[in-house]
DNA sequence: AACTATTTATAAGA
DNA sequence: TTCTTATAAATAGTT
C-alpha cells in the first residue's frame, strides 16, 4: 500500500514510524470495526503505542471494564520493559 | 476492497457472512502484526466469530495469561447473551 | 495535514 | 472451499 513494498521490519527513522503508526492504527481500527459489523463477530482491540498511550476498540460495553483491566495490566508490563 | 464498495451493516447471507469473516480476520491479523513490528508497538487483538471461536494476537508472550483470562470473561459474557 | 502513486486487501466469480 | 481477478481501500512517500 503506498509507493513502495512493506517491510515487515521496525521503522527505525522515529518520525516516519509515528506518523506510520497514527495511520495504520486509524486502518486498525476501522477495520476492527467493520468485521464486527459486518460478520456480527465481538472484538476487542488494544492497541500502545511506544510510550504506552492506549487506543482501544471493543464490540460490547461490558468487554469495557475487562479492557480497562487488561490495559493496566499491560502498562505494568510495559513499565517493567 | 474487491468487486463491490462495502455497506457498513450486517451481512445476512450465513454463507457470505462467515467467508467474509474468514478474509477479514486473517487481514486483521495480518495488520496487527505489521503495525507491531513496524511501529514497535503491543498490540492485543481478539476476535470472536458468531459461534464464540477465538483467535488472538498478542506481541508479548506475557500477555497470553492475561490474554486467556479475558478470553473466558468474554466467552461467559457471549454464552449469556 | 493533504495529496497521489502504488501496493494490498478483498468481493465476487470460477 | 481454494484459486483467480477486478476493483476498492489503505497507505508510503511526497508536498
Amino acid at each position: 500500500m503506498g509507493r513502495g513494498r512493506v517491510q515487515l521490519k521496525r521503522i527505525e527513522n522515529t518520525i516516519n514510524r509515528q506518523v506510520t503508526f497514527s495511520k495504520r492504527r486509524a486502518g486498525l481500527l476501522k477495520k476492527a470495526n467493520e468485521i464486527s459489523v459486518m460478520c456480527d463477530a465481538d472484538v476487542a482491540l488494544i492497541i500502545f503505542s511506544t510510550k504506552g498511550k492506549v487506543s482501544e476498540y471493543s464490540t460490547d460495553s461490558r468487554y469495557i471494564n475487562i479492557c480497562n483491566i487488561y490495559s493496566q495490566d499491560c502498562s505494568s508490563i510495559i513499565h517493567n520493559k
